[in-house]
DNA sequence: AGCACGCCGACT
DNA sequence: GTCGGCGTGCTC
């Protein structure tokens, strides 16, 4: 070390550690000294954590105590816009600092030394015997130029056993050397022909590469229907951003999504980007975590997560599908991926893209309001044109009760079939029945945990809560009446559909696409593909097929329930039911043939369903918004949900009530509190939950009060309590 | 989070 | 008389 380090050996410095601790403790800088920002081991207790030198120590503690830092990790030290992020959104999210750290930290062997690996290059010398092995190994090697190799791949490449390798090494052959496990990601090359793009494209992407050319904060909404090419746009934002020589994120819904998008990178710009979720291996993700801090790393393709990877120098986050639901963390540290992204590059003078055809009601008013920059690429690519839209009046189709595909759907799907293409038949909800119902006594079958409705999966032969994931067996008998053979499913899902449809159409192919049908990412991501491929006639499927998944010979979406969603006090159900929709009648016609999307709905007049179908989505936002603003709801005003969860279901509601008599901090702020009431899911796993709603004034202060609030109650063991700023639902 | 300390019930 | 339940408090 040439530079003298910021705090010289014995000084006091604060260090923030992973352990649920409120506040920095006091250490004692190691031998060598340390900087603010090091990665360092400190002793607690009898333990030894993971802790980030933050500052100066307080000195507010006993110095007979204090103890010394044990050693520095071997990892960059974490930046100053990086700690400046993580206190943000802590203040944001009313979420303790251990807890930011820890997401900041989620790499494997962090604490570890370097792991080495051997690794082989061809040496000088001749070997005392060429054999006709030894022979090949050296051929093997000559083709990997200069470059090292491992003991596995050389092997594998020459066709031996690893005792040819280890005999050539004894004669000086071929060189033995140590190199770091994690290895560089490949140089990505901006400057790369990418694939032509579209007029529209083309000024859409020199608008975005103009943002990140401007080194300073921005945030662009970048909408563009389905299937016109938003991923070729971004990627020149990528391209600009590599070629400023800063790093670029690019987050994804879905990990489903990840492959396909990883061979379009390579395509564009010659080789894969790191990934980071949680499909990726131990070893991959440390070599993420390392390598993105010490700049190794141009490129990263990701879950939320990503965005506390350690980056040195970022430029760009593009967020893809950016009203996504999944965005929003909804355990552990409660947070919105999408408001994050833009919090991070407000402070590393990073440029955020927000990607949608649909965008969130959020995004669209910080756009309209000029907060967003906005881009709209409305050409669809190619020959494509977005599909013919039309709903299905339930109320005049003749349906026999248990069915639920109309005569008409049924016509528009046999049309398709003697063409040769795909359809596309949508529910939004897995299984069999949604509800197994005793004929007899009118017993709904519930979880035992938790107080929803068990929804019948026939493939697995069990009832299963989609909200704690626990199944049972399909009883013979009501458990409630002991009435046998009286138990019967009720309501429609995507294995009925399949049912349904196979009787419909006896001889066409049908395909189901249902998250619980696969064991992992990749055999969903290799159905999808033989599906695309053209291996179904009928595809029956949930919300996954709304994801972006590209089917080239689908013409005809069927929407089984359109009025799904629409029910409910649940504010954001319109928006959600109008950005499902759209999106899934975007995946119909996206290549050559005109496309058609039928609606079955109980209430076509309603004003989503007629958005949807005239495509006025301007109208439906100024609608959706002016009516938001009337009641002062999100984004208009704020709202946060405090959830109160113990086993005593009569400690909940007292300590519930108890808060919502002493909102004297709330009040003080002009905020209001309603509740408590029974969680929307009101028991999990044996927990009963409670939920408040405070709403406040958009520009109220409103986690300071809620800090002070939460602060002055004095709660059992027990009993947890979570905050969750900006909640996705609320009842 | 761990881990220790500490104060009340059913066992050798 | 002890073993052990988990409530309370501490960790620089």
């Amino acid at each position: 070390m040439s530079f003298e380090p910021e705090f010289p050996e014995g000084a006091l410095v604060g260090v923030l550690i992973t352990e649920p601790l409120d506040r920095m403790l006091d250490y004692k800088a190691p031998e060598g000294g340390c900087d603010t920002g090091a990665f360092v081991e400190v002793p607690l207790g009898p333990r030894k954590v993971l802790g980030v030198v933050w500052g100066k120590g307080t000195g507010g503690y006993d110095l007979a105590k204090v103890r010394s830092v044990l050693r520095v990790l071997d990892a960059a030290p974490m930046q100053q816009d990086m700690r400046q992020f993580l206190r943000k959104c802590a203040d944001y999210t009313l979420t303790p600092m251990p807890a930011m750290l820890r997401l900041a930290t989620r790499a494997p062997g962090l604490g570890g030394a370097v792991s080495m690996r051997k690794v082989y290059r061809l040496g000088g010398r001749e070997p005392d015997r060429m054999t006709n092995a030894r022979a090949r190994v050296l051929d093997a090697m000559e083709a990997y130029g200069g470059a090292a190799v491992t003991m596995g791949e050389l092997a594998e490449a020459a066709g031996v056993g690893n005792s040819v390798v280890k005999g050539l090494v004894k004669h000086g052959a071929i060189y033995e050397e140590d190199s770091p496990r994690d290895l560089p990601y490949p140089i990505l090359d901006p400057d790369r022909p990418g694939k032509p793009l579209t007029e529209d494209q083309a000024s859409a992407a020199s608008a975005l590469r103009a943002g990140v050319a401007a080194k300073v904060y921005g945030t662009t909404l970048l909408k563009g229907v389905t299937g016109a090419g938003k991923t070729e746009v971004y990627l020149e934002a990528v391209a600009e951003c590599l070629a400023q020589g800063r790093q670029a994120l690019v987050l994804l819904p879905e990990i489903a999504l990840t492959t396909e998008f990883l061979t379009r990178v390579e395509a564009r710009f010659g080789a894969r980007p790191a990934e980071w979720h949680s499909g990726v291996t131990m070893t991959e993700r440390r070599r993420c975590w390392r390598m993105v801090g010490e700049g190794n790393a141009q490129f990263v393709v990701g879950a939320r997560s990503a965005l506390f990877l350690p980056f040195r120098d970022l430029g760009l986050i593009v967020v893809d599908e950016e009203h996504d639901g999944s965005y929003k963390q909804e355990d552990g540290v409660l947070y919105n991926a999408r408001d994050m992204a833009v919090m991070r590059a407000s402070l590393c003078s990073g440029h955020v893209v927000l990607a949608s055809a649909t965008p969130a009601l959020e995004t669209w008013v910080n756009a309209e309001a000029g907060k967003y920059n906005r881009v709209n690429l409305t050409a669809r690519f190619g020959a494509a044109k977005m599909p013919q839209m039309r709903a299905i009046d339930m109320r005049t189709e003749d349906l026999p009760g248990g069915s639920w595909i109309s005569p008409s759907l049924q016509k528009a799907v046999r049309l398709r079939l003697e063409k040769g293409e795909q359809s596309l038949l949508f529910l939004n909800r897995r299984g069999y029945a949604p509800v197994t119902l005793c004929r007899a006594c009118g017993e709904q079958i519930g979880c035992d945990h938790c107080d929803a409705r068990m929804v019948e999966h026939r493939f697995q032969k069990r009832l299963m809560c989609h909200q704690c994931g626990e199944t049972k067996p399909i009883p013979a008998a009501c458990p409630s009446c002991g009435v046998e053979g009286k138990l019967a499913p009720v309501g429609p899902g995507v294995e009925r559909m399949a049912e349904e449809a196979a009787a419909q159409f006896p001889d066409a192919r049908l395909a189901i696409l249902s998250s619980d049908l696969f064991g992992s990412a990749r055999a969903l991501k290799e159905r999808i593909e033989t599906i695309a491929a053209g291996e179904a006639d009928i595809i029956i499927g949930t919300q996954l097929v709304a994801k972006g998944h590209n089917f080239p010979l689908l013409t005809l979406v069927g929407v089984i329930d359109a009025d799904l969603g629409l029910q409910g006090s649940d504010l954001r159900a319109a928006e959600k039911t109008f950005q499902l929709m759209r999106q899934v009648a975007g995946r119909a016609g996206r290549v050559e043939t005109q496309g058609e999307a039928l609606l079955q709905s109980f209430q076509p007049e309603h004003p989503v369903i007629r958005a949807i179908l005239t495509g006025d989505e301007e109208a439906f936002w100024r609608a959706e918004a002016s009516e938001r603003q009337a009641v002062g709801m999100p984004p208009f005003g704020r709202m946060a949900g405090i959830i109160l969860s113990a086993p005593d279901l009569a400690m909940v509601f007292d300590v519930g009530n108890a808060l919502a008599q002493n909102d004297g901090p709330l009040r003080a702020i002009g905020a209001q509190v309603f509740g408590p009431a029974a969680a929307p899911i009101a028991r999990i796993r044996g927990r009963h939950r409670v939920r408040l709603l405070i709403k406040a004034d958009k520009g109220a202060p409103l986690q300071a009060a809620l800090t002070a609030w939460i602060g002055q109650l004095k709660r059992p063991t027990q009993l947890r309590l979570s905050v969750d700023i900006d909640p996705q639902s609320f009842f």
